[in-house]
RNA sequence: GCGUCGGUGGUAGAGUGGUCAAUUACAACAGACUGUAAAUCUGUCGCCUUAGGGCUACGAAGGUUCGAAUCCUUCCCGACGCA
């Protein structure tokens, strides 16, 4: 008895995932998982390059706009919620796609993950935040020793949450899968760089004519403040076009990074698409 | 033409006699990542290397000194001021 397929869109930026998905969904009878996590958030629409009406075609996409940006949404709870559009896609016949860029959301579904069951704790967040990396490193190596030998040691967003998982559980977990009931096909787009140059050029340019600086000012306006567009990531940070550029390609390139240990990715030229 | 201040590694910009292959930032390259992930964090970053060192370097050429990116002289280039 073979597993149900899922099919995987992934890579860098600007390589026309959102495309390719949209026309494979067309020829299967399919629906698109989004993956990116940025475009959970509603409001987050010409930063984060998500996908308009007009470019889905009809094809129904799912795990978009489905969080408030002032609050905050996780890997954990995209996979919950992924989980069971998947599940329901399926009850309905039709064929899943997963569709996005976020490497860690994407492995969060195909290898099945197991997240510890521990809420953030803010109050202990923004205590643990004042303190420094090493001291928060000391601390957590009597918490947890074992988990504190491979821990990075100066990542204090690691550090902080390793730590709030300890308080709560005694230990961190040691990490587990649990593997879906679904075989995916994963295949990745790449641009060589001088095209994807290009592309993230265009991209950006357009992202400024269509009003990526009104966006934020409709965000901050909705009461999204400063510290939480920052961390949306530097189109919301006080953008500029060649600082925009800059980023993305920078980003682009730690995706690859990410993307490069995955063995079971098929890689295809998008420029060739 | 005279005067002043400058010319430092891919860029910006510290250093102003020894501990300097040269703080730092940016870029570049590589990497990590288990409830913030476009986030967060790490390493390398003149050349060679049997990894201990070796070699070439702070505009150019000389000089002073045990020792110079740092001091002196001349020259070249730039900015500003006076003509």
């Amino acid at each position: 008895m073979s597993k149900p397929k899922i099919i995987v869109i992934l890579g860098q930026t600007a390589t026309g995932k959102s495309t390719l998905a949209v026309s494979i969904a067309k020829k299967l009878k399919g629906e698109i998982i989004s993956a990116d996590s940025r475009q959970v958030y509603k409001g987050l629409n010409i930063g984060t390059g998500k996908i308009d009406k007009k470019e889905m075609r009809g094809v129904l996409h799912h795990l978009l706009d489905v969080a408030n940006p002032k609050s905050k949404f996780s890997v954990a709870e995209y996979q919950k919620q992924a989980i069971y559009v998947i599940a329901e896609i399926q009850k309905r016949g039709k064929f899943p796609i997963i569709c996005g860029g976020t490497g860690f959301y994407i492995d969060a579904i195909t290898k099945g993950i197991v997240f510890p069951e521990v809420p953030p704790n803010i109050k202990l967040r923004k205590e643990l935040y004042s303190k420094s990396a090493i001291a928060l490193f000391e601390y957590f190596k009597k918490m947890d020793p074992e988990r504190a030998k491979n821990i990075d040691t100066k990542n204090k967003v690691r550090l902080v949450r390793a730590i709030e998982i300890a308080k709560y559980l005694g230990e961190v977990p040691r990490p587990k899968a649990n593997p879906l009931p679904y075989q995916f096909i994963k295949i990745g787009l790449y641009l060589p760089p001088d095209k994807l140059k290009n592309k993230v050029e265009q991209r950006v340019k357009k992202m400024f004519k269509d009003g990526l600086l009104k966006e934020i000012e409709k965000l901050k306006r909705a009461g999204v403040s400063d510290k939480r567009l920052k961390e949306f990531g530097f189109e919301y940070n006080n953008p500029t076009p060649e600082k925009v550029i800059k980023e993305t390609l920078k980003y682009a390139k730690r995706q690859m990074t990410w993307f490069k240990r995955d063995k079971e990715i098929k890689w295809f030229d998008a420029s060739a698409l």
